[in-house]
DNA sequence: CTCAAAATAGCACGACCGTTCGATCTTTTC
DNA sequence: GAAAAGATCGAACGGTCGTGCTATTTTGAG
């Protein structure tokens, strides 16, 4: 049974499973327990990193119990990667289609995107991390996960013209280029905040945000005011190195 | 013996090898070999998907032969980071330095930043996929490629400031704000260009770049003055899904 | 309660992994 | 050329992996 907002899964699959038969309620109550431990696990070790081994510790189970759930390990991979899917679709997408069409369900849509990038508790985005683990190893994994990326980033793209239509942006303005920008700003996020750790790089998206959408509180402000515009000032002591 | 710009590399280990003694000539060269393998091996199965067996048979070694060269996998991987970590300074950082400072310079970094992430052939740009693949990993490996990502980050930032200086970026200008977001244009790129095939995502990185800087050749101006001038306007036809 | 069906456990297999160790070959030095 | 040092090999170990196979337990319907 689909959730309420049958907008976001179930893009291929019309019936993954062949409708609950009888009454199976333990069978899919252990999947559900299965997959959400595997959710957990790929988050922190990404979809390659997913062991059945350590998915049966993880839930007091043995290897083949764990394996008898999914046929293979790759249909536990695309089975968690659909699971992500949902649960992106039930925290990002849905709540934000509550807000009003335009700018306002735009800026819903990035602000609880950043929200699911940067929170550090169950980490890691799959999309994010599934697209460098696969991007050069075809198969059903990349398959699903593409096609699902893909659908996040229709939705997107069609909050910006939506914007546009409503006058909340310019009519020139180019959809594909701006959903690009933003993309960018989640990426970058993600990467600052997970992996170097810098503080404050939610801030730094969100200003980039304004200043794609051209509403810019001036993109960069105060920090360094008085450079001493002298031309001279040759900081010959700091010679161009990079380390 | 270090390059002719000496900038980049050798960040912490001032002599990592206790400098060259004799003349063991062999030894270095099957290394560089392996190394060489290592980097393209790494590139397409990212650092952690690093075998030693794959690596000795793509180097008809054996795998003891190739593992002497390095004490453990941890370190052969390490060695792969620095080893791109050179790369990257002799052909994105130490010719982009000729051209002069200010926004010669910056543009020139950007520039053949692009071209090294989005060439398809020997792929993948280790910075990128080794942030992800380490993010949730602390240990050597990580550190090696944090400082070094770091190390890039701030000569980026370095040519910032001085365009700045230059007075062709104005004097407001908050330079890590613009690294972050000329970050996610690369990162975007990546994932566009690598993942899902996009094609053009090159020129979204350049058109997004020029907009950065406020020189943009304005893909969309106009500042956005009217609100919600119309609230109606349902386009119903089109349900707000997103598969 | 009975009994079929579903769910789970136990075990073993083959493959690959990183690593160790001792034996061989090659190079360098004297 | 001999000897020392270095490079490479071959085989093996303990480990984890995914995956079959066969029992055994648990579940749910009649």
């Amino acid at each position: 049974m689909p959730s309420a907002t049958v907008v976001f899964a179930a893009c291929e699959t019309p019936t993954p499973e062949p409708a609950p038969r009888h009454s199976p309620g333990k069978g899919r109550q252990t999947h559900a327990v299965i997959l959400d431990a595997a959710l957990g696990l790929a988050s922190h070790m990404g979809l390659e990193g997913l062991s059945i081994g350590a998915l049966a510790e993880l839930t007091g189970m043995s290897k083949s119990g764990v394996f008898a759930h999914f046929g293979s390990r790759e249909e536990l991979q695309i089975a968690v990667v659909r699971e992500y899917h949902a649960r992106f679709e039930a925290e990002v997408f849905a709540p934000a289609m509550t807000a009003p069409r335009g700018l306002p369900r735009l800026r819903a849509l990035f602000e609880r995107w950043l929200e699911r990038v940067s929170q550090e508790i169950d980490s890691g985005c799959i999309y994010i991390s599934g697209a460098v683990e696969f991007d050069d190893r075809p198969g059903a994994v990349r398959d699903a996960l593409a096609q699902m990326v893909r659908a996040w980033h229709r939705a997107m793209e069609r909050a910006i013209v939506q914007a546009v239509e409503q006058g909340h942006l310019p009519p020139d303005t180019d959809a594909q280029q701006v959903l690009f920008e933003i993309h960018g700003l989640v990426l970058a996020l993600h990467h600052d905040a997970r992996f170097l750790r810098t503080p404050g790089a939610v801030d730094r998206a969100r200003t980039g945000f304004e200043r794609i959408l051209g509403l810019g509180a001036t993109p960069r402000q105060g920090r360094c005011p008085s450079r001493p515009p002298t031309g001279a000032q040759e900081d010959a002591g700091r010679p161009d190195v990079f380390p």
